[in-house]
DNA sequence: AGTTCCATGTCGCGG
DNA sequence: CCGCGACGTGGAACT
C-alpha cells in the first residue's frame, strides 16, 4: 500500500464528472492498483476513486488512471507533504454472522411466529424467477409464500409477487398466498403488499434467537 | 486525521457481529472521529468501519469504539509499524454534474423532446407509492406519466409500471399512460415496457443543454 | 459475461 | 429525526 497526504485537485470523468479543488486529502493506492482520495472527514467513502482493474501512470507533478471503460481520474498535486509505502500481505478476510439467511434460517425453525399454525414444507423453493425463501402450508392447509427480508421495502414485495405469479400457475400448489416477513415493513411496502393481497409481518430479531435458543427446547 | 500501519484484530458488534484475525492493516481517523480499517485491496470499502458521530476510547493496546445506537468497535493492536496525524483543514467538497435530477429539470423545461405536443402538468406528481418524476398532458389530452433514468433498466419500469397502477384508478386523470426516457434504454427494459404498452424514448444529456441554453432563447 | 439481489450499504433531500 | 430513493452504488452468487 502506498499512502500520500499532498495537496491536489481531481477530476473524475466517467459516469458522471466531478471535480475537487485544491486542498489536502489522503491519496491511497492499494496492493490491487484501487487508487481512493480521502478527505478528513466523512464517513469511510472516498471524495474520488478508481476501482481495480485500471492503468496508473505517474507523469510530472500528475497521475492520470485509467479502466478498461474508458473512464478516468486524473490527480493533479501542488506540494506533497508527506509519502510512505508498505507491504502488508494477505489479508486472512472478514468473517461475519447475522445477516438475512440467519433470519431466514430462524424462521425455518420456527415459521408460527410470523402466523400461527403455520408449517415448514420447504426453504429455498424453486421457481423460473428464482428460489422463494419458505413455503409454508397454513392452518387450513393452503400454501403460503414468504419472502424473508431485513428491511421491508417495495423491492420485496415485487418479488414476492413474482414468485406468486408462477406458483399459482402449479395447480398442486395453487392457491399460493403471499407472507411478506421482515425485521421492519416501510409503509410503502405495506401499502404495495395490501394492495395486492400480499400479508405483512413485522418480526424481532433478538426475541427469534431467545425463542431459538437452546433453554426454551427445555421446556 | 490519524493513521496507524499495524497489525491488529478488530471486532465489530453492531447491525452484525464481525470479526478480523491479526493481520497488518491502515487505521484511519478522520477529524468528524469516524473510523476506517483498511486491506491492502479489494476497491474503496474498509473492511470494518465505525462512522461519526462515536466515542473512542484509547485503552493498552486496545480502542473501542462506540455509537449512540450501541454498536462497538474493538481494535486490538499488536505491533505498530507506522503511525502519524496532520492537520488537512476543511474540504471545499465536490462538484458534480450530469445526475438524474438535472436531466428532470430540462426534461421539465422542454417536454415536447420526449414527444410532440407534450405539456407539463406537474414535477414529482405524488402517489401513495412514491412520486411520479413527471406529469403531462399529451397532444389530444390524455395523461403521461413519465419516468426518468439515466440508465434506463427493468427496475425503472416496474417503478412506472406502479405509479401507473395506482394512476389508472384516480378517475380525474385516468386514463393514464407510460413514458419511460433515459439517455439509454437497456433491451430488457425496452421489451418490458413495449410488453406492458408503456413507451419509451432516449434523449440526450449534452444536446438537451443545448436547447436549454440561453443562446437559443434568442430565437 | 450478464443478471439478480444483498449491504453494518452511504448519501442527500423533503416532510 | 424519519422516510424514501439514487448511487460513478460495490460485491457476490448464480446462469
Amino acid at each position: 500500500m502506498r499512502i500520500l497526504v499532498a495537496d491536489c485537485t481531481v477530476d473524475y470523468d466517467g459516469r458522471l464528472n466531478a471535480h475537487l479543488p485544491m486542498a489536502t486529502r489522503l491519496v491511497m493506492v492499494k496492493a490491487d492498483g484501487c487508487v481512493a482520495i480521502h478527505a478528513d472527514g466523512g464517513a469511510y467513502k472516498p471524495l474520488n476513486w478508481m476501482n481495480a482493474p485500471n492503468h496508473l501512470v505517474e507523469e510530472d507533478g500528475r497521475w492520470i488512471v485509467t479502466n478498461p471503460k474508458g473512464e478516468t481520474l486524473t490527480i493533479t498535486f501542488g506540494e506533497v507533504h508527506f509519502e510512505t509505502a508498505m507491504d502488508m500481505g494477505e489479508d486472512p478476510g472478514l468473517q461475519k454472522d447475522g445477516v438475512e439467511l440467519e433470519l431466514q434460517r430462524l424462521l425455518a425453525e420456527t415459521p408460527e411466529v410470523m402466523e400461527p399454525g403455520l408449517v415448514l414444507i420447504r426453504r429455498e423453493f424453486p421457481t423460473p424467477v428464482g428460489p422463494v425463501d419458505l413455503l409454508c402450508r397454513d392452518a387450513d392447509g393452503g400454501s403460503v409464500a414468504v419472502e424473508v427480508k431485513r428491511r421491508g421495502e417495495i423491492d420485496g414485495v415485487e418479488q414476492l409477487t413474482r414468485y406468486l405469479e408462477f406458483l399459482n400457475r402449479d395447480e398442486r400448489l395453487a392457491p399460493v398466498r403471499g407472507l411478506f416477513v421482515a425485521q421492519m415493513v416501510k409503509p410503502q411496502a405495506r401499502t404495495l403488499a395490501e394492495d395486492r393481497n400480499i400479508g405483512w409481518v413485522e418480526v424481532d430479531y433478538d426475541e427469534l434467537r431467545g425463542v431459538d435458543s437452546p433453554m426454551l427446547k427445555l421446556f
